[in-house]
DNA sequence: GTAGTTTTGGTTGTGTACAATTAAATTGAT
DNA sequence: ATCAATTTAATTGTACACAACCAAAACTAC
């Protein structure tokens, strides 16, 4: 039999799982500043986006389930980053709303996606293409 | 104050943070099916193709550090897929090595790859070129 | 309007990940 | 040879991730 396709190097998730912990790893550093992980980081920037959102939309935009988000959510709440609400329109539903701590720190993380950036060995037309083919790959969950 | 580089959408971390979880996600069916998940099976790839390797190596080759694999190798090991041992040379290494069984687990993982392929939507051309960019990102920490 | 289905969060259990620290073995400079 | 520095695993503590399950609310036919 031909084991080729178990090779290490033949395989396109490994180094996808790879870089993508790398590349966290790198906003340790800096999120640790101001008192995020990169998982609440990027809760924070959805709600930067939209002051307001349900766990559900959170965790379809973050690609998160709420096993993951609802202890997240609650640590944040105490951190005083955030309020969780259920919604009285649909009980089923929590709402996530900033508070003004929360809004605030977005000046202190104005500045990270810069620094990330330049560490990151990539001309912009690579990037881009990076970009692209991983949301290609991603889109087709979409058509859910 | 401009937040566009803090949007969601502009950062290339999270498609990559995303992008990897959703495909490793696609492997939990499979690998379940062999008794495997999927940081086992990564490693197992490794032991298939050098059939011993120090936790050292391991941890470089696969960008993990021993927090997280000593104990997934003690796992392993009861499970009877490998055998841990200290080195003779040099006592701080301890040298894992594929049983029989491990050995013959190789068969049934054979046909993972392929199927795993058939579900990403990218041509080879892209598949290629999504990954020697994702290289080239891993890369730098070569250098080290 | 009510039973059956679906949606939404929450809970539990398992399995990573990694930073930080420790301890033992090895190496290297004197 | 010897002691300081380095290397290697192991340990500890914190933080995700997600599958599987559960319960309550909302929706859907009839």
């Amino acid at each position: 039999m031909n084991y080729d396709a178990l090779k290490l190097k033949n395989q396109l998730c490994f180094p996808l799982y790879a870089c993508s912990k790398e590349v966290v790893r790198k906003y340790h550093p800096y999120l640790e500043e101001i008192g995020l992980t990169y998982t609440q980081y990027i809760v924070m920037m959805v709600l930067w986006e939209n002051q307001e959102v349900t766990v559900k939309a959170l965790g379809d935009t973050l690609y998160l389930d709420s096993g993951t988000l609802t202890p997240l959510l609650k640590k944040m709440e105490t951190q005083g980053l955030l309020v969780r609400t259920r919604s009285s329109v649909d009980e089923r539903s929590v709402i996530i709303s900033l508070t003004e701590k929360g809004y605030q720190l977005r000046d202190q993380a104005a500045d990270i996606p810069g620094k990330i950036g330049s560490c990151i060995p990539l001309s912009e037309e690579e990037v881009r293409t990076l970009y692209s083919l991983l949301y290609k790959v991603l889109g087709q969950h979409d058509a859910q």
